[in-house]
RNA sequence: GUGAGCGUAGCUCAGUUGGUUAGAGUCCCGGAUUGUGAUUCCGGUUGUCGUGGGUUCGAGUCCCAUCGCUCACCCCA
């Protein structure tokens, strides 16, 4: 044997088991934001890696130290996306459909981040990501939220918390982030490592800091609401008012800052105590600046994104795992004769619209019936030189009791349908 | 990028103070009167003990390096 390759770091494998509940989320979801007239847009993977450092912020993170950036043959500076907004806003002023517009957009797919794996993040993961556009107004944000509510309740999601937070206006941000560091400065001895590191790139951060020693700083710094101009404070405060009138529990959380740098007003976090570190399963914002930044004309925007994989995770820890997808029946096949029959046999199902899986390769009655129960089908039919005498399939139940009976070719749509409760006989 | 823990059969793991040909369960295959699964019984296949070096008469076991996995920090969905 040769040495076998392994796949790369932080990228998995989603095995059959695991696929079936990603489908159940993805079906859900895809319901659900079509309840509220969001459309689906497919993008690329691989966008110019000059996109990323104007949307995200060439100081963050992600564009510094997670991107997977190469030059392709042209010479181009390419980069596997690393999130999913900065190429939606791309393409939408490159289509046209920004222009003085209202668009109500979502896509799914993989990301990639060049990131240490752990629990619930990983290198290769997959959003879910709604983005509007073209409403400046904080009822855009409750329909943003309550979206996200009607789903949790959609998949029987429990245990999730909602925190909400404004972060104004870029100006009101810079007045708040210098007084910030004003702040933190005089106290540069009380800091830890990595809140020193923080304070020239990203002061604002050294508020979520979970070092419990930093805890008293934090404690007396200046507050963000204090500072928020007036427009982002009256959008802040009909937002929450939107959400009281809709039942929507929430918790404000003055420290909760996004990490890419084109949020602004509005951010939230959906949150789980589940899940370990890696806690925030959908998180999202306002970002009215964007547009215009990447060379559209100015418009509003807000948007949020589901982690799959910690959503999957967190429904797998709740509920047992869904088995769709199996066969109605596996089909036995003994002996030549019944070999050729079957398959034929087998498409006739199939048009019927039966989900049908045919043993194939051979053996004994013993080993196809193994394969049978093996397969979760819920019936096997058996078919051998006996039954071919009298055009009949030798049907067993293989989930409920013993019970066999023999039931004749032409009648075997109907009966399967009844008894899969596929559809009522009439 | 930093830290900690862990790498023994396809999978889950055991393996005494270093001491013969390295074990269990599971999975898979076959059988228990010819055409009846899942349950039970019997039999069988499966390992460069992650990799490389060192210590030793002798290493799965001790030491070093390296790779990989996991979790946490950081970051974020």
């Amino acid at each position: 044997m040769s040495k076998a390759i392994q796949a790369v770091r932080g990228m998995n494998d989603l095995l059959p088991e695991t696929v079936e509940r990603w489908q159940l989320v993805e079906a859900t979801a895809r319901d659900v934001l079509h309840a509220y007239g969001y459309r689906e847009i497919r993008l690329p993977l691989l966008e110019k890696s000059e996109l990323f450092a104007r949307s995200i912020g060439s100081q963050t993170d992600i564009v510094e130290k997670e991107m997977y950036s190469f030059e392709d043959r042209n010479g181009d500076n390419l980069t596997l996306r690393p999130e999913g907004t900065a190429g939606c806003v791309r393409a939408g002023i490159e289509n046209g459909f920004l222009h003085n517009q209202i668009q109500r957009l979502w896509y799914a797919g993989p990301m990639f981040r060049h990131e240490r794996p752990q629990k619930g993040r990983y290198r290769q993961f997959h959003q879910i990501g709604v983005e509007a556009f073209g409403i400046d107004t904080p009822d855009l944000d409750a329909e943003l939220i309550l979206m996200c509510v009607r789903l949790w309740k959609s998949l029987g999601l429990e245990g999730l918390t909602l925190e909400l937070n404004s972060l104004g206006t870029p100006e009101s941000r810079a007045t708040y982030r210098a007084k910030l560091t004003r702040f933190l400065k005089a106290r540069r001895d009380q800091l830890d490592e990595d809140s020193l590191r923080r304070l020239e790139k990203n002061p604002m951060r050294i508020l979520d800091s979970k070092n419990p020693a930093m805890q008293p700083v934090i404690a007396e710094a200046p507050n963000l609401h204090d500072h928020l101009d007036e427009d982002s404070r009256t959008h802040f405060d009909r937002l929450g008012e939107y959400l009281k009138e809709s039942g929507v529990a929430y918790r404000i959380n003055p420290r909760l800052v996004r990490g890419l740098d084109y949020y602004t007003r509005t951010v939230f976090e959906w949150t789980t105590d589940r899940l370990g570190a890696q806690s925030a399963v959908c998180a999202g914002g306002r970002f009215d600046g964007l547009v215009e930044q990447l060379g559209g004309r100015p418009a509003p925007a807000a948007g949020f994104a589901i982690g799959m994989e910690r959503l999957v995770e967190l429904l797998a820890r709740q509920s047992p795992s869904p088995s769709s997808g199996a066969p109605e029946a596996y089909l036995v096949l003994l002996g030549e004769s019944a070999g050729k029959h079957g398959l034929r046999l087998a498409e006739c199902l199939r048009n019927a619209g039966l989900r049908i899986e045919c043993h194939c390769g051979g053996g004994g009655l013993k080993a196809q019936l193994k394969r049978a129960d093996r397969s979760r089908a819920r019936f096997a039919l058996m078919l051998g030189d006996e039954e071919l005498q009298d055009n009949t399939v030798t049907v067993k139940d293989m989930r409920g009791k013993d019970v066999q009976v023999s039931v004749h070719q032409d009648v075997l749509i109907d009966f399967l349908n009844e008894r899969t409760g596929r559809r009522v006989k009439t």
